[in-house]
Order: C-alpha cells, then structure tokens, then sequence
DNA sequence: TATAATTATTCTTATATAAGAGTCAATATA
DNA sequence: TATATTGACTCTTATATAAGAATAATTATA
C-alpha cells in the first residue's frame, strides 16, 4: 500500500466535486460522516479536508461545516488577476471589447492543451481601469471542453467563473511567463495609445482541479496605473 | 486559552533558530524529544514541525530528521530568483559590478525598514547571464542590521545567504511590485545597451523570519532571454 | 425579544503502529 | 586476511485512530 490512506479519500473528494456532486458553495459531508462513509477515521478524512483548504478547494470554518470553494465573478477574477493599484488595491478591470473565434489548433496549443484539441475558441478581450486602457488579453481553449462559448457573447468579466460555472471545469493553478517589451501597433490603435508603450507581455498556462492544461493566455499589460503584485516564500 | 499549543511549540522553536540555538543545517531534536522537553506530545509538537516545514523554515525527511533549511548560496540565490531560461530552467546570473555606499535614508526608507534606522547601506549590482546583461539591482539595509557590511566587498553572488550567515537574519519571504519601462540612460551606459530596450521593474519588500522588513530592492531585469516566471495558487 | 440549552461541526491533543534510513557487528566470500 | 554482504537494531518521521474541548449555529424557552 505505497498511497496513504487520506490520499484517496482526497481523491476521492476532488472526483466528487469535478463531477459535480458536490457543487460549488455547497457543504461537504463532517469530519465524522465522511469518515464514516469511507470507512476510515475522523482524522483521516480531515487530514484529506486540510489538504484541500490548503489548495484553496475548500473553505473550512469552525462550528460552520467544509464548503466548496465558490468562484465568484469577484474572487474568480481577483485570484488569479494580479494587477494591483499603487496603494496596494486590488483593480477590478472594466470589459472593453470582445471578440470570440474558433480556428483550427496550432501545432503548439495542439500538443500543450489537454485532449490535444483539433479545434480551439480564441477569446480576444481588451480591460481598462477608471477609463484608461489595462491589458489586452487572448485566451485559447480547446472547443471540446466548452461546447456552444461561441454563442455566449459577451462573455463575463471573470472567464473563470464562466468555465466552472457551464463547463464545471475549475482552474486552481495557473504559471505565468512574464516579459517586458512594447505594445505594437495592433493593440495600440485598438487601445488609442503610443505603440511604444512599455508592456509586460504574460503567457499563462491555467491548470484545473484534475491538473488538465486548459487554457493559454497572452496578456499584455500596460502598467502606466497599476501594478503586477508577485508574493513569494 | 486563545493560542493552541503547538502554536508556542512553532514560537519557541521560530526564537531558538532566530536566535542561532539551532543553526542553519543542524539537525532538531526528534518529535518525541521536542514534545519531553517542552511538556507536550509528540503529536503536537509534530504539529508545529509540519508548520515550519510548510513555511520552507525547517525541512523533514522520514528516517532522517529535521533540519533548519540552509539557505546556500545556491538556494538562497533561486528561491527568491524569478528568471527562467526559455526552457524553463533556472538561470544561474553572474555578478558583473558592485558598490556599497552609506547614506542617510529617506524618509521612506526609515518609515518602512525594520528598526526605523538613519542610515543605510546601498548595494548596487549588476547581473549577467552567458555574458549578456540581465538585470540591475539597488538593494537598501539598514546598517544597524548588518554591521561592517560595507568592508565585506567583493559580496557574494547570493545577497541573503550572506544575511543569514554573517548577520543571522533569514529572509524568509518578498512582496515585489512590477512595472513596465525602458532601460534609461544610466544603466544603459553601465551595460552598454539601447537605453529604449524594455524592462521589468521589480519593487521588492523583503522580509525575515520575525517578519521584519529587512530590504528594499529595485531590480531593472532586462528579458531578452530570460523570463520572469510566476507560479499561482 | 432576549437568553439559555442543544446540536453539529471543527479543533486539539494523545496514543499506537508503520515505514524509512543509518549504524554496526556478524557472516560469507574471494 | 581483506572485503563485501547480510541482517539485526535503533533512530527518525509518517500515518491512523480515538476522545475530549472549543466554537458557532440553531432551537427552545422565558
């Protein structure tokens, strides 16, 4: 028996919730009812619970009950939206414009993205933050796994919400590669702003709950107001 | 009773490698010595263990032992190093400059710095990688925490590992704010490079086991061929 | 409405067993 | 004899179970 036994009652749990059957916001079975079920102890299935909360999959509170993690517009987008005002505030960005097309997958996203999809939605989106121009963004899924994106436009502020939300495909991790460079003349006239406006150019791969590649973005931010906030340890 | 017991179990033991009774590298009393000598479990002090593993302070093997984390120069130089080949392979920078000054500081500076010190020393690095410029960094200490700083040049490539073995200050985790720009006259002349090339301009609060703000640090990072990479959880 | 009792939950601690890793002496082998 | 190899022993951390305490929401009661 080379697994710990939390571990699949970990597994167990995740498989639940990528599933379904424990929805968003709703309340997982106790410490002692999941125990019961699974037939291990209260403290194995909390070990598994803890391990989830430290993931951020769950929220845990005392006397409350283990919740699922909601992805809200809000924390959805605040989660993995790195931008920040100069005092420290996190910038709630403003949808510009929007454009979603399905093309046929690169080599590249082909052999990167999960399900090595023939076909992806390209979802081109421009932000902007008390008036002036934020980021520009484009994200490529595989069409396979969210079926009809097309015909949802607009599309919410907050994609992520809107994966988990129809396509209960949940992102819990995302790596980013960042470079500096400037804006170019596409986004500037989309933008209205100099094209030698210096940028930090983001390429993020976003992971789901079962460590599925499934999307790549291409930000470029312009950092004139605001900036990228990076902890550490 | 508000404060669990493991939690003074971690406290004590935060002091004791603070304080240098358990030296970078040594080895920790066992769970069950731990617990005996500070009248707990070994549960609990096993409790207090995980956390300090979990925060990077000690690390634990099964059949081994505990061990205060040795920042080497190494290590210490990577876990807080953000750049990345295009591979995604760490980059190992070769220091090509230095200067430490002494100075009075600002007025921020002291507000910010642990200790509200006077003055500061100033250490001003340049960095390269396969013999092309990579990044300029400006580091700001106060002096009271690092006495004599100043005659240790030529510093060595990894700043914090020198903290914690000269001075027994362990920075343990950093804030950095990131913004768009261009290289500017003054570093452009030092690396001999076009003043227009963008860069990333990193603000960086570091921070020591006591949680103390012990550094402030501008880095220029210039991306031509590496990447600021970002892992988000 | 305010207050007390109840119930359901997580939190904390304790204890026992399992498993990994090094040490060192006994044994086999050349 | 010198050199591996084995195996017992002891140290360590990892895992699992259980029981009581603390906390917070809910319900009953005055």
């Amino acid at each position: 028996m080379s697994e710990p036994l939390y571990r699949s009652v970990y597994n167990t749990i995740i498989k639940r919730i990528a599933e379904g059957e424990y929805a968003p916001g709703s309340m997982l079975p106790s410490e002692f009812d999941l125990g019961a079920e699974l037939s291990v102890s209260q403290g194995t299935a909390r070990k598994a619970l803890i391990e989830l909360e430290l993931k951020g999959i769950v929220k845990r509170r005392q006397g409350r009950g283990t919740f699922v993690t909601i992805r809200t517009p809000e924390n959805s987008l605040f989660h993995f939206f790195p931008l920040r005002t100069e005092d420290g505030e996190q910038v709630v960005p403003e949808p510009v414009s929007e454009t979603v097309t399905r093309r046929k997958a690169t080599a590249k996203e082909k052999k990167m993205l999960f399900g090595q999809p023939n076909t992806v939605f390209v979802i081109s989106r421009i932000r902007s933050h008390n008036g002036t121009p934020l980021c520009h963004e484009v994200s490529v899924v595989p069409t396979q796994l969210f079926p009809g994106l097309q015909e949802r436009s607009p599309l919410p502020n907050a994609l992520y919400f809107l994966y988990q939300h129809s396509f209960s495909c949940v992102i819990i991790s995302a790596k980013e590669n960042l470079k500096a460079g400037v804006l170019g003349p596409e986004i500037a006239e989309k933008t209205q702003m100099d094209p030698m406006t210096p940028v930090i150019i983001s390429n993020r791969r976003a992971y789901d709950l079962l460590d599925r590649l499934v999307e790549l973005r291409t930000s470029t931010i312009i950092t004139n107001s605001t900036t990228y906030f990076v902890e550490m340890d």
